[in-house]
DNA sequence: GCTCGTTTGGACAGCGCTATCATAATGAGG
DNA sequence: CCTCATTATGATAGCGCTGTCCAAACGAGC
C-alpha cells in the first residue's frame, strides 16, 4: 500500500515481468537473454518464449546505467557536404546497426577544437566505441580518447611507424596514392604537372607530398606548380583554380586536383573556355565521386575505398568492443588509379 | 564497511559529490542545474561553482532512466546518397546539438517497412522527439508514432487538408513546384514537355502530378511524355533517360527531370551526343544541387529550401518537446524557380 | 500575535537493469 | 558414502538521477 504511493509505472514490459511469466528470477532472464554465463537451455527457451510473448524489449538507458556502457557508437567526421565522408558514415552506420549498435554522428567541420568539444559531449554518453576521421587531433583529444578507455578506430589514413603501435586504423596511404597518380601523368608524357588543392586537410596535404615525391623523383618539381587554397572544395572553386592555372602558367600540361569536385569543375570550365582536355592539359582528380565517369571527357581519378573503409573500421571497432584485442591494428585497403579520357 | 563491498565506483563526479561540495542536498543540485523550480539564487551560484570546480557532467543514461526521457532525437531519412537528405540531416543535426540534443540517424532506404523497423528501434531509446521525411508511412508506423506520444515533425512535404489537423510539417508544395517549373517551360514556348522521373518516391510523384496539372491546363498533356524509372536517380541514369527520350520521341522540345542528378547527366549526355540545349531541347531539373550552376549550359532548376527545412523542422520539434503546442503546425518554406541557360 | 497560503529545501523511493557475492545443485575422485 | 571442485541460480545492492510528497521558512492578512 504505502509503497505504491511512489510508484511510477510506465506501462513498459520489464525484465521482472518476463521473469514472473517464466517463473525464474530477473537476473536469470537478464543472463538468458544476453547469453551471458551458462544458463540451462530449457530455461533459456522458457525465458525467450515469455519474453517474446510479452513483447519485452530491454531499456537501453537502464542497461547503460547499470553496466556503465551503452550501445552507442560515436562517429566523428569532418563534413556532411563531402560525399566521401557521407559514404564512410553510411557504411559504418549500417554495420553498427546490424550489430545492434546505435551510431551518434558528430560533425567537426575540420576544426580540431570542435572535434575535441564534440568528443567530450559524446563521451558523456559512454559510447561503446569511437570512430574518428584521420589522425590529426589536438593533444587534448588524444588524451581524452586514451583516458576514456573507449576503443577507437581511425579512418582514412594510416599512421607513420612511430604511431603504429598504439593506434587502430583503417585506410590507405594517401601519399602513395598521390604519388602514383602523378606517376601515371608522367608516364603519359606530361612534364609540367600542377597540383591544385583545396580545404588543405591532412589528407590533402599527404596527396600533395605524394605529388612532390613523384615530381622530384622525375626531376621536374617546381614550387610554382603548387596551387593551394584553404576554401572547401567545390565545382566552382575547381573552375576558378583551373582558369587561374592555365592563365598564369600556360606551359602546364596536366593538373592533378586533390578532389573530384575540383576536377569536375575544372573539366566544365575547360569546356566553357574551349581548352582541349587532355589535348592541351590533362586533368586528374581524387576519390572517384559520382559523376566523374560521366564528365566530358570522363575523369581520370583515384578510386578510394570509402565504403569499405567505413565498414571495415566499424567491424574492427566491433571486434575491439567485444574484447578481441589481438586482431590486426592496421588495415590498408589500398586504392585504384582509374584511367579515363581526361589523361 | 559492509556497504562498500558492493560499491562499484566509476571515478565519475556525481551529483552527490557536487551536493557535498556545495553543502546542499543532491536534489537541490539537480534543480539548480536544470533551472527547475525556484531555487535561491545564492544557492544556485554555490552549486554552479562547485559543479564547475569538480567538472561535473550529468549522466544521460541515469537521467533518461529516472525521467523516462532522453536527450536523443531520432531523424529518419530515406538515403544518405542523396545530397538533399544529407543537407536536411546536417541542418537538423546542428540545430539539435545547439539545443543540447543528440541526433540519432536512421536510413530507411525508401522502404516503409524498414522505416517501421527503424522506428521501433529508435523508440526504445525513448527519444525526446522524432523527425521523419515525408508523409507516406505504413499504418503501423503512424500508429507507433501516435502511441509513443513522442512529438514528431514531418519534413519536405505538406499534408492535404484532411491530415492538416494532426500533423506537424515543414516543407513546401512539391506539386506546385512541379507545376510552376512546367509553366516556365510552357512560357518559353515549349509544347512537348516530357517528364523524366526516377526513384518514384512520393515527392517525385507529386512533382509529376504538378507537371500533369500544368500540361493539362495548357491542353498539351500526353501520357507518352511520361518517363518513369524506379531506379535511384544518378547522373548516368539521367544520361540514359535523355538518350531514350530524344531517340524515341524526337519531337520533344523540353524535358523536366525530377532531380538535378538526372538533369546533370542529361546535359552531359547532350554534350556527348551533340544535341543542342536548349536549342533542340530545353532541360530543367529539381533541387538545385551542387554543380547545377556549373554545367554547360547552366541548369534551370527549382531551388528547394532543404537546409531551412531541416533547421525549421528541428526548431518546431524543439518547441514541441518544450511543450509549446500552440505554435504553427505547418510551415511552407516555398521554393524558387531558378532560370538558367538550359531553358 | 496567530492562522493561512506560498514559497523553497530535503527525504524517500524507484526508474530497469546488471555486478557481485552467496548458495544450491551437480559431478568427480577417494 | 563423503568431500571437494565445479557449475547454475538467486538474493542483494546499487548505477546516478529525478518524481513525489513533506516539512520548514516566510510573508500576508485579520
Amino acid at each position: 500500500m504505502a509503497s505504491s504511493r511512489h510508484h511510477r509505472s510506465t506501462g513498459r514490459v520489464t525484465l521482472s515481468d518476463v521473469a514472473r511469466a517464466a517463473g525464474v528470477s530477473p537476473i536469470t532472464v537478464s543472463r538468458a537473454l544476453r547469453g551471458e554465463r551458462a544458463v540451462d537451455p530449457a530455461l533459456v527457451a522458457r525465458v525467450v518464449e515469455a519474453s517474446d510473448r510479452l513483447g519485452y524489449v530491454p531499456d537501453p538507458a537502464a542497461r547503460a546505467l547499470a553496466s556503465q556502457r551503452s550501445n552507442h557508437v560515436a562517429i566523428l567526421i569532418p563534413k556532411l557536404s563531402n560525399t566521401l565522408f557521407v559514404d564512410l558514415l553510411d557504411a559504418a552506420q549500417q554495420t553498427f546497426r546490424a550489430a545492434g549498435f546505435q551510431a551518434l554522428i558528430g560533425v567537426t567541420h575540420y576544426d580540431p577544437s570542435q572535434e575535441e568539444q564534440l568528443l567530450r559531449e559524446q563521451l558523456l554518453h559512454r559510447p561503446a566505441g569511437l570512430l574518428v576521421t584521420g589522425l590529426d587531433h589536438t593533444e587534448a583529444t588524444a588524451k581524452l580518447i586514451a583516458r576514456s578507455h573507449v576503443p577507437c578506430v581511425h579512418m582514412m589514413d594510416l599512421p607513420r611507424a612511430e604511431q603504429a603501435q598504439t593506434l587502430h586504423c583503417v585506410g590507405f596511404r594517401q601519399r602513395d596514392a598521390g604519388a602514383e597518380m602523378t606517376r601515371h601523368l608522367l608516364a603519359r608524357g606530361r612534364r609540367r604537372i600542377a597540383f591544385a588543392g583545396a580545404q588543405l586537410d591532412p589528407r590533402v596535404m599527404q596527396r600533395l607530398y605524394g605529388w612532390r615525391d613523384a615530381l622530384q623523383e622525375a626531376g621536374v618539381y617546381e614550387p610554382t606548380l603548387e596551387w593551394l587554397n584553404p576554401a572547401p572544395s567545390t565545382l566552382s572553386l575547381g573552375a576558378v583554380l583551373f582558369e587561374q592555372i592555365v592563365r598564369q602558367t600556360p606551359a602546364v600540361d596536366a593538373i592533378f586536383f586533390c578532389n573530384d569536385d575540383l576536377a569536375q569543375g575544372a573539366l566544365l570550365a575547360a569546356l566553357r573556355l574551349g581548352i582541349p582536355v587532355p589535348g592541351q592539359v590533362a586533368i586528374a582528380g581524387f576519390n572517384d565521386l559520382p559523376g566523374s565517369d560521366q564528365m566530358l571527357p570522363t575523369l581520370s581519378t583515384v578510386r578510394t575505398p570509402r565504403a569499405s573503409v567505413g565498414q571495415a573500421a566499424a567491424d574492427m571497432l566491433l571486434a575491439l568492443i567485444r574484447g578481441d584485442t589481438d586482431g590486426p591494428r592496421l588495415l590498408d585497403l589500398g586504392y585504384d588509379i582509374v584511367v579515363r579520357a581526361s589523361s
